[in-house]
DNA sequence: TTGATTCTGAAACGATTGTTTCAGAATTGT
DNA sequence: ACAATTCTGAAACAATCGTTTCAGAATCAA
């Protein structure tokens, strides 16, 4: 038998899906990654891929990492409309702390718009967040702590909604307290 | 004396500002410039400069555009209500008429969060149009149409903000109902 | 027409892009 | 120790990147 594979390939994966995430796709070069990643280039090609295939599983990487930490955070919660204050005002701190912006919005306006295969896992993955903010919506309506005369998804389409405009705003201006207003504002509107 | 400038500058810029607009910056080639154009490679650096400059003279003119359309529009409603829902239906109609996307949201997060000189003008555009949206706000507010009991900024950056993710939304799912829907959701929601 | 100036086209620049190749070192089961 | 297999490092690949250079064509005022 054979020598066996030694790196860790989760652990190579997020050191390159954190260039990706500081430059973006195109001002990453594969010099850059091998870097970032302590790999050698033909170990990179061998295991994993070309530029693009390790892109995908970086992204894939990002959005199981960030699903899985939102659904802890939901289950923490003892009421939906507690769940859903939490997971706004949450998301307005990750915004105003995180220096690198959001992988998931670079990629949409950068990438997604003239890669079929990018934006198809991207709307996928997009489509798994809303339908799940769709049920906790969907429960506070239940539970009589939401007005239930709108539709639940649409409220789960306005909040990911405000959440993209948000991180726009702090790549402009770097304003915390604009973002905190703003979040504040949307949990008042949603729960009327 | 001696031969003097040819081509009429602003029309070039409007080509090169389409490459822009479709590829994003750094997928754009001054290849493709030059190709799109149809100006020398020379007279393009001569007259214009690089390719960070070119850039810099393209988001100038998009948003000088859309801003004096944007008054343009405004100024033919009857009160400022009117001209809101003008605005926000028009929003909605153009993002789901143009293909190519919006090239202020791919500039947003493709360049300006590592490039200064790309962030300030971006940031200073941005202000310039939440502010005249704020001044309808606050009109309408003034005139009764309006609950004027928030701050007509936060109204003037809740709109635009839902703007940037309606952009998000199409690039993923394409979806002009859903765009549609969302507006319709806005209009109502800022008129109470 | 002449001389001055500018535009034009193409070639060339060095640097970097993503990717492949390959000989040798390292590690494995037998 | 052995042969089998895989990892490693560096070099090389062709292609493209943004930018510069420059000789000649084109245009001007006199």
């Amino acid at each position: 038998m054979a020598r066996c594979v030694e790196f860790n390939e989760v652990e190579k994966i997020e050191k390159a899906m954190n260039v990706f995430w500081e430059k973006g796709y195109n001002a990453t070069s594969m010099q850059d990654l091998v870097d970032a990643m302590q790999i050698n280039r033909s170990s990179l090609y061998n295991t994993i891929g070309d530029k693009h295939q390790l892109f995908m599983k970086c992204i894939g990487n990002y959005f199981d990492t960030a699903m899985c930490e939102l659904k802890e955070k939901v289950s923490k919660e003892t009421s939906a409309k507690q769940a859903l204050i939490k997971v706004i005002s949450d998301k307005a701190d990750w915004i105003v702390s995180c220096d690198k912006g959001c992988l998931g919005m670079k990629t949409s306006f950068e990438i997604a718009p003239e890669d079929t295969i990018v934006r198809n896992v991207m709307s996928k993955n997009n489509d798994i967040f809303i339908e799940f903010m769709a049920t906790i919506v969907q429960k506070a309506m239940d539970d009589g702590e939401m007005d239930d005369t709108e539709d639940a998804a649409l409220m789960a389409e306005y909040i990911a909604t405000s959440f993209t405009g948000w991180k726009q705003s702090y790549i402009l201006h770097g304003n915390p307290i604009k973002i905190k207003k703003m979040s504040e504002f949307l949990i008042k509107n949603i729960f009327k």
